[in-house]
RNA sequence: GUGGGUGUCGUCAAGUGGCCUAAGACCCUGGGUUGUGGCUCCAGUAUACGUGAGUUCGAAUCUCACCACCCACC
C-alpha cells in the first residue's frame, strides 16, 4: 500500500533519543522534529495565513485543524464543496486533523461513550449527534487533511486501571473501524493513537495493538491532560520504545517550551499545541528569557522589544510598553502581534533543535536554553 | 444673592436608624492556561459613608451648621 506520508530519519542524536528526520506529505516535505500551530477552526487564532507561512526563518509547512469543531460548523459537506480544507482557508501546506477524540474528553458532560461511538449534544444548539470512527474518517476524508488522526477516546487523568484498559481496547477497535473505512490512502494517512494513562503495561498493550496494524504514524494520547510533568515525562520516555523507529512520533497537546525539549530528547518527532496562541490571546509571551506577561505595570514604559533576542515581527516593529497598552486597551492586534510571537517563537526554537541535532549539540544547546529561559 | 438637588473605595453604584468593622460592577495588582466550548478563569488591594456638632442604647441612614458641586431664578 503506497501512503500519504512517508517518513525518513535522517539522523540520531548519539546522546539521546532525539532524531532528525523529514516528513513526506502531498504537501510539502516537513522537517521533524516539528511544532504544529493548532487551527481548530480552519483559522489560526488571530493569524492571517500567510503570516503562518512564514513562520520561523525556515517557515510553517504543517498545521492542525480539528474534526469535530468543522463538522459542527461550517459542516464538512461545505468544506468539501469548497474544494476541501487547504482551498477553504487558503493554505499550501500540510494540514493535520484530529479526529474529535479529545473533545470527547474535553466536552464530557456533553457525551455519552458506547462501543458503537460517541454520542454528544452540540455546544452550538444543543443538537444531539453521534460520532463513530466511521463518520470521524468520513468527515476528515471531506476535509482532505494530509493526516487524519484515528478516532479515540483520551481518558482522563487520574483515572483507575480498570477503567483505561478498557477504554484503550475500545480505542483500538475503533482504529480498526477507521483503517477499514478509509479507501485513499495515496492522498490520506491515518495516525493511530496509543492511550493507556500513566500505567506502564497498559501503554505497552496498546501500542502492541496499533502497531500491529501497520500505520504510516503513530501518535502518544493522553498525556498532557493534567497530570504532573515528571509523571509525564516518565511516560513518555516508556512510550516512545514501544513504538517503530521508521515511523514519525506524534506526543498529542504537548507544547511548552520545556515540554518540547523533553519530547524531542525522548525521540518526539511532532508536537502541537494551543498554549502558544491561547495564552498570547491572554497577554503572555514566551520568550528567550522566559515567560513575560505584558499585563505586568513594570512594562508601562518598557520601550524595549518582547524579546530581546527575537527577530519576528512584533519584535523587530513594537515594545512592550505598545504591547501592554494594546492589550489593556483589548485592542484586536494584541492578540494578533503576541500570537504571531509566540508561534514564531516555538517555531524558531524547534529549528533550532533541529539544527543542534545535526551538529551532535542537542543536549548543550537544551541547557543554553534552559538557563536563558530561567523558571518554567 | 434666592430656591432646589446631590455628596458612600480611583470610577459607577447598593444601602434610608441596629443583620454595614458597608453589596456589586468597573478600574487597578498578581496568577493560571498544554490533540482550543474560553477577547477567558482565579485571586488580591482599598478602615470609602463631604466636614463639624447634635439626637439616640445605637447613625452612612435623623437634626443643625458649614463646605463642595450641579440646576433653576435673579
Amino acid at each position: 500500500m503506497k501512503h500519504a506520508i512517508n517518513y525518513t530519519l535522517i539522523k540520531k542524536d548519539p546522546r539521546t533519543k532525539a532524531r532528525r528526520g523529514v516528513l513526506h506529505t502531498p504537501h510539502g516535505d516537513i522537517q521533524t522534529p516539528v511544532f504544529m500551530p493548532v487551527g481548530t477552526q480552519a483559522t489560526v487564532k488571530a493569524m492571517k495565513i500567510e503570516d503562518v507561512a512564514g513562520l520561523g526563518h525556515e517557515g510553517c509547512g504543517l498545521i492542525l485543524s480539528n474534526t469535530y469543531h468543522l463538522y459542527l460548523r461550517p459542516g464538512h459537506e461545505l468544506i468539501k464543496k469548497a474544494g476541501g480544507l487547504h482551498n477553504f482557508m487558503n493554505w499550501n501546506g500540510a494540514i493535520l486533523t484530529d479526529s474529535g477524540g479529545f473533545q470527547v474528553f474535553s466536552l464530557g458532560p456533553l457525551r455519552k461513550i458506547t462501543e458503537e461511538g460517541v454520542k454528544f449534544r452540540s455546544y452550538l444548539d444543543g443538537s444531539s449527534h453521534m460520532f463513530t470512527p466511521e463518520k470521524s474518517i468520513e468527515i476528515q476524508n471531506c476535509l482532505g487533511s494530509d493526516i487524519m488522526m484515528a478516532f479515540d477516546e483520551c481518558a482522563p487523568y487520574p483515572a483507575d486501571w480498570h477503567y483505561v484498559q478498557k477504554s484503550l481496547e475500545r480505542t483500538t477497535r475503533w482504529l480498526k473501524r477507521c483503517k477499514d473505512y478509509h479507501r485513499d490512502w495515496e492522498r490520506q494517512s491515518l495516525f493511530g493513537i496509543m492511550q493507556g494513562g500513566v500505567y506502564k503495561d497498559l501503554r505497552a498493550q496498546s501500542a502492541r495493538q496499533i502497531v500491529d496494524l501497520d500505520l504510516p504514524g503513530y501518535s502518544i494520547g493522553g498525556l498532557s491532560v493534567g497530570e504532573p510533568k515528571e509523571i509525564m515525562y516518565e511516560v513518555m520516555d516508556d512510550c516512545v520504545d514501544l513504538l517503530p523507529a521508521d515511523k514519525p512520533r506524534y506526543l498529542m497537546g504537548v507544547g511548552s517550551p520545556d515540554c518540547l525539549f523533553e519530547g524531542v530528547e525522548r525521540g518526539i518527532d511532532m508536537f502541537d499545541c494551543v498554549l502558544p496562541t491561547r495564552v498570547a490571546r491572554n497577554g503572555l509571551a514566551f520568550t528567550s528569557v522566559g515567560r513575560v506577561n505584558i499585563k505586568n505595570a513594570k512594562y508601562f514604559e518598557d520601550f524595549g522589544p518582547l524579546d530581546p533576542n527575537c527577530d519576528c515581527y512584533t519584535c523587530r516593529n513594537y515594545s512592550r510598553a505598545y504591547l501592554r497598552h494594546l492589550f489593556k486597551s483589548e485592542e484586536i492586534l494584541s492578540s494578533m502581534l503576541l500570537s504571531e510571537h509566540n508561534l514564531h517563537f516555538l517555531v524558531s526554537t524547534m529549528e533550532k533543535i533541529r539544527k543542534s541535532i545535526e551538529e551532535d549539540r542537542f543536549l548543550e544547546y537544551k541547557k543554553e536554553f534552559y538557563d536563558s529561559y530561567g523558571e518554567f
